[in-house]
DNA sequence: CGAATAGTGTCTGTGAGACATTATCGT
DNA sequence: ACGATAATGTCTCACAGACACTATTCG
């Protein structure tokens, strides 16, 4: 190419006499929010279990938000894509691997770290509680499944002004530790207005206990997201194992959407989903439940 | 907050001797998709006009990609909101202000920009064609709308392999111009493999003529994001003036997801979203249509 | 009047929600 | 037998798609 711009530099000039630091740049890390469910075994062995959503965080052994909760996650390197160092930093704090990741979410306020200018992109997976094993890594002392419960502290409440319609609502997020009895918190002040014919929502936190930076706007962003997808996609799925009663499966949509189904209801709804298979899910202390798996070629419709 | 890490550093002093610049950091850009929906005046008079979905493209005047047509946007400010970034590169190039952004997907690859590592972060806008006035500015020799075509150039093919099913697709994008009857071109093989329970969308450019980057890859991802967030939002309101016909509604519609709607359906399917009002349009060579405005209430279901 | 679009009514099949009913286990 | 869940059938109502029909304008 031998356009010349209007310095009169060709294209292998300019590039050669480009200084990229001759801006502040922001730093860019990458964090992921691993979802899984959880069984808890009932007591009553008529009983079947009950699930819970649950998201995996670190303990922070390091300034800034020392010893406080986190979402997995890190700088990207200079040379490597974005989703690679989500998996790469996963990996390191939390010996996680094999997930896939969907990107969430680019978080990019001007105070979210107390060091520096901090972007972030979030990305989300979803996984069978069985089949991995997270363990601590280099970055973090601690590393666990936190079970998701989200309360209302003040109601929906729908204000009209001028030249926009406004819906407030506070929300408490907590995440529970059985095993180790702890809990973390953090209130969010969520608006939703609507400005001309866009709504923009937007996200506010009140008050946080324990968990690091803008973490609990990231986990609302995500768990938003998750509900909204369950609708129409399959990653449901991801939650539970190769074989599943349909029982479960209704489970895990109850437990992410927070709606209760019908059995009926809910068989009809994921029919083409699903592929029946020989195979039982006995000794329950009641009549046993056929086991299904998923059609890989519903998504063909 | 005294809890000091394993250097025995308190935060105060963590933060003292904090040194950002120890790593090369990419850089970050905001870029923004503004979509219109256009009219093009029929001959016949007694015909309505035809509609056309159309992006605003930047000529580049400077390395890389100089002479390239671009997605108008530039680098993030080390102070600066990204989206504020994106609307001040927006108003920066195209005298554009006002647009309600939505962010689209924050694209990292390695090789985007051969000056260094870019990360940019899209967003999306959608105004009234009538409501604006683009005009180049600093960094655009030119500012111009693009009629979009999108072609299947090799058609949808399905393949099985041992542990996926693969969905292919070659397509060409097209972005035309009347006024200057100048045509940017774009094809893209699209790849989506069905993971595991995952699906994974890859776009690969195969051939580009006057565009920049992997600004291709970005308006294919755009288009995706309009054609489903139709469905299930409000967003069509926005391309649309304060009052409009069903039938100009409808033609939105069409445009943005390929489909034609039955007048009577399409009724049916929007009456809650609409409030009829008195004015008419007239002076059209056949019955004149009622005048309908967004109903502000709908989204509160 | 003719061409074009605006707008409504009707029919029919599908599908969702509610409910009832039957089946089958472990103790 | 009892308590629990599994699985299916039935009824009704709402709605989406197809189609036909009427209304109204300009030239």
């Amino acid at each position: 190419m031998t356009i010349v711009n209007e310095q009169g530099l060709t294209e292998k000039e300019f590039l050669e006499q480009y200084d990229s630091s001759k801006y502040p740049k922001p730093s860019l890390t990458a964090d992921v929010l691993l979802f899984t469910i959880d069984s808890i075994k009932n007591t009553n062995y008529k009983k079947n279990d009950k699930k819970v959503l649950k998201l995996l965080l670190i303990k922070r052994k390091n300034h800034p938000f020392i010893q406080h909760w986190a979402i997995p996650g890190g700088f990207v390197d200079i040379d490597e894509p974005i989703d690679m160092a989500a998996l790469r930093e996963l990996k390191e704090e939390t010996n996680v691997e094999d997930v896939y990741l969907e990107q969430l979410y680019t978080f990019g306020q001007v105070n979210r770290d107390p060091r520096m200018r901090v972007v972030s992109t979030a990305y989300m997976a979803l996984v069978d509680r069985e089949k991995l094993n997270p363990r601590a890594g280099d970055d973090a002392q601690e590393v666990d499944w936190f079970a998701i419960e989200r309360e209302v502290v003040v109601p929906e409440k729908m204000m009209e002004y001028d030249d926009f319609i406004e819906k407030t609502q506070t929300v408490k997020l907590k995440l529970l530790n059985d095993a180790i009895d702890y809990e973390i918190s953090c209130t969010l002040f969520i608006s939703e207005k609507l400005l001309g014919r866009n709504i923009k929502r937007t996200v506010e936190i009140i008050d946080q206990e324990c968990l690091a930076a803008d973490h609990g706007k990231i986990i609302d962003y995500a768990m938003n997201r998750l509900k909204n997808k369950l609708e129409y996609t399959q990653i449901a799925f991801n939650l539970v194992p190769e074989y599943f009663t349909l029982s479960e499966l209704q489970q895990v949509y109850q437990v992410i959407s927070g709606k209760e189904e019908k059995p009926a209801g809910f068989r009809r709804k994921i029919k083409d989903m699903v592929i029946e298979t020989d195979h039982m899910q006995n000794s329950k202390g009641h009549r046993p439940a056929k086991l299904f798996t998923y059609n890989k070629y519903w998504h063909l419709k």
